[in-house]
RNA sequence: GCCCUCGUAGCUCAGGGGAUAGAGCAUCGGCCUCCGGAGCCGUGUGCGCAGGUUCGAAUCCUGCCGAGGGCGCCA
């Protein structure tokens, strides 16, 4: 491809300059279209120590690369204060549309991450209720960033951890207990309808006579069948469901401390057992065994965290909101003194996600019925829409989720922009199957009619795929690749409006359906990573209201404004 | 009080050392014999403020202002 082809020419310019290129050597598209088809700042990078002036050494960086007659290279210029701009025969691209054929599925993938165990821990919200909406923010992007890590090359396993036992836990036996039998709510009780309806279901379910024991157990088991649920219906499938319980029943817990203690990392103070935290970084130590005797959520999580090295992973990732940010310190100054294994896990934060209805904040108010979850979105919009919307913004930022934006005005949703390119795409190629227009073999076939500007800008942007992956990837960015889907789509449908496929000389044609398919392969690739189907039609506007059960197949994702 | 994150166009947000800062929505105005108009094209006095580092700062550093979050033997 061009963008190795002119790294390593950039690479043996500068030793036939006397000058080291950096490992991680620039090599952009410009902005400005008149300042070629990629840039490299070289010469800036590296005047200083060479004690060269910029210009003057990028002037021979020149020379040399004009020297190697580079494929596809038209010119090169040096311009500004010291960039070398390479400006490329629009031919470049058709070797895009060709290593996107071939490549297929894989175009995007690649190994930099290659023999990486990675365990990946998200949502994993207390198992004390329904999930919330703003959870939404972390399943999506959790998946995603999954999905990112997978195609790097990694091997990925998505966990969730169930807090099934402790104090929340605790709280919920009470309420439910309490709800069960018509008493008052103990203080800080879960106030929230859902625990009346479980209270109500257990009782026609079980009758009025369990013990708050079986209660709890039976109300734990139906919150969780309730998450799996949501889960699914959103798309995301964990590896693991990791229960805390076992790590007490399996005696993991009070191995970690052992072994604590073995090592000195602990000491007595005013009844509780504390961990040096400070050591390894931490503000301050952190108590591991209260003076009740029970142990401390991080105590427990260290031991979960020993396990999840104990089961083969190389690396660790966790998925956090924001206001979790305070613990992150601890944890890893724990983990370190557990496994002696440094900056781990790796904390992703998310801002969280503010939840806006009528124009008005939904406050997380403990107040019942306030609360709206994540089953309210899916009743409203489909997975499809949720995830994208959720994986458009940086997580960042904190994000307004205007239910009444995404809700009622779901047509707009840019979801359905990106999702409705893919299907022109495969109408394209649906409608030449049907002409009886066969595609032949892209060996034989010349792309040089390819010379559109809608058709070159879109190839540029599907050039720059792989780069947008691997950023994404290695920033924890899964937006990075919702933005590159919209900008392809709008690449796309621009094509679409200026150029016709079908109709055309043959030539023209053939080269165009192979355009079309290397588009197919980059936005189908996208949409994967985000976890959003890619479908092949999309149910009509207008057919909608009083077709919406038509046979337009399961792929087609049904406009959420269908229903009421 | 201390710590973390974030202040970019009317609104929601990209861009996070490079050359003249972008998109969507909204506004106003164009485009349908056409592979699906859920589309295309045009329309923009914006980087919170002040210093600093650099050949170059929206981007990095410091301070201030503003928003959110955190500073438990809660999770």
């Amino acid at each position: 491809m061009i963008r190795e082809d002119l790294i390593s020419a950039l690479h043996r310019a500068a030793a036939a300059c006397g000058a080291a290129a950096p490992d991680d050597l620039a090599l952009d598209v410009p902005r400005q279209r008149e300042h070629g088809d990629w840039s490299s700042n070289l010469a800036m990078r590296v005047a200083k120590e060479a004690g060269r002036n910029p210009r003057e050494l990028a002037t021979e960086l020149v020379g040399a690369l004009e020297a190697m007659d580079l494929a596809h290279v038209e010119r090169i210029e040096l311009a500004g204060p010291g960039f070398i701009n390479f400006h490329l025969a629009p031919t470049w691209v058709h070797d895009v549309v060709r290593d996107v054929v071939e490549r297929g599925a894989g175009y995007g993938a690649g190994a930099d991450l290659a023999g990486r165990r990675i365990n990946l821990e998200f949502v994993s919200a207390n198992p004390t209720g329904p999930l919330h909406a703003g959870g939404g923010r972390w399943i999506a992007a959790g998946d995603a960033i999954a999905n990112l890590l997978a195609i790097r090359g990694a091997e990925v396993s998505r966990e969730y951890y169930l807090n099934d036992t402790g104090n929340q836990l605790n709280l919920l036996k009470a309420s439910l207990a309490a709800r069960y039998r018509g008493e008052p709510l103990p203080d800080d009780g879960y106030v929230g309808d859902y625990v009346v309806e479980l209270a109500r279901e257990l009782r026609d379910a079980h009758g009025g006579d369990l013990a708050d024991d079986d209660l709890c157990e039976l109300g734990l088991q139906r919150i969780i069948d309730g998450i799996r649920s949501d889960l699914e219906r959103i798309g995301v499938q964990f590896d693991t469901w990791f229960s805390e319980r076992t790590l007490h029943e399996r005696g993991d817990v009070a191995a970690v401390l052992t072994l604590l203690r073995e090592g000195g990392e602990t000491y007595e103070h005013e009844g509780a057992e504390w961990l040096r935290t400070e050591q390894h970084g931490d503000t301050r130590d952190r108590v591991l065994v209260r003076s009740d005797g029970t142990t401390t959520y991080l105590c427990n999580d260290l031991a979960y965290h020993r396990d999840k090295f104990a089961r083969g992973f190389t690396h660790l990732i966790n998925i956090w909101g924001s206001d979790h940010h305070g613990q992150v310190k601890s944890l890893q100054a724990g983990v370190e003194a557990v496994t002696g294994q440094v900056d781990e896990p790796e904390i992703i934060l998310g801002q969280l996600v503010r939840l806006v209805r009528g124009g008005e904040e939904v406050r997380l108010s403990k107040r019942a019925g306030n609360v709206v979850t994540l089953a309210d979105i899916l009743d409203e919009v489909d997975g499809d829409v949720a995830r994208m919307t959720f994986l458009l913004q940086s997580l960042d930022t904190k994000q307004t989720f205007d239910l009444d934006v995404v809700t009622s005005q779901a047509m707009d949703n840019p979801v359905y922009y990106v999702q409705m390119a893919h299907a022109r795409i495969a109408s394209i190629a649906r409608k030449a199957t049907d002409a009886g227009v066969d595609r032949r073999p892209i060996a034989e076939v010349d792309l040089g009619p390819l010379r559109h500007a809608r058709e070159v800008e879109t190839l540029r942007k599907l050039a720059v795929f792989p780069d947008v992956v691997a950023d994404a990837a290695a920033e924890r960015a899964p937006h990075k690749i919702a933005h590159w889907a919209l900008e392809f789509s709008g690449l796309f449908h621009g094509f679409y409006h200026d150029c016709r496929v079908l109709g055309e000389d043959d030539d023209v044609t053939q080269a165009r359906l192979w355009f079309n398919e290397a588009c197919r392969i980059g936005l189908a690739n996208a949409l994967a990573v985000l976890g959003v189907s890619a479908p092949e039609t999309m149910v009509r506007l207008d057919d909608a209201g009083d077709d919406a059960d038509g046979d337009r197949g399961a792929a087609s994702p049904a406009p959420s404004g269908v229903r009421e």
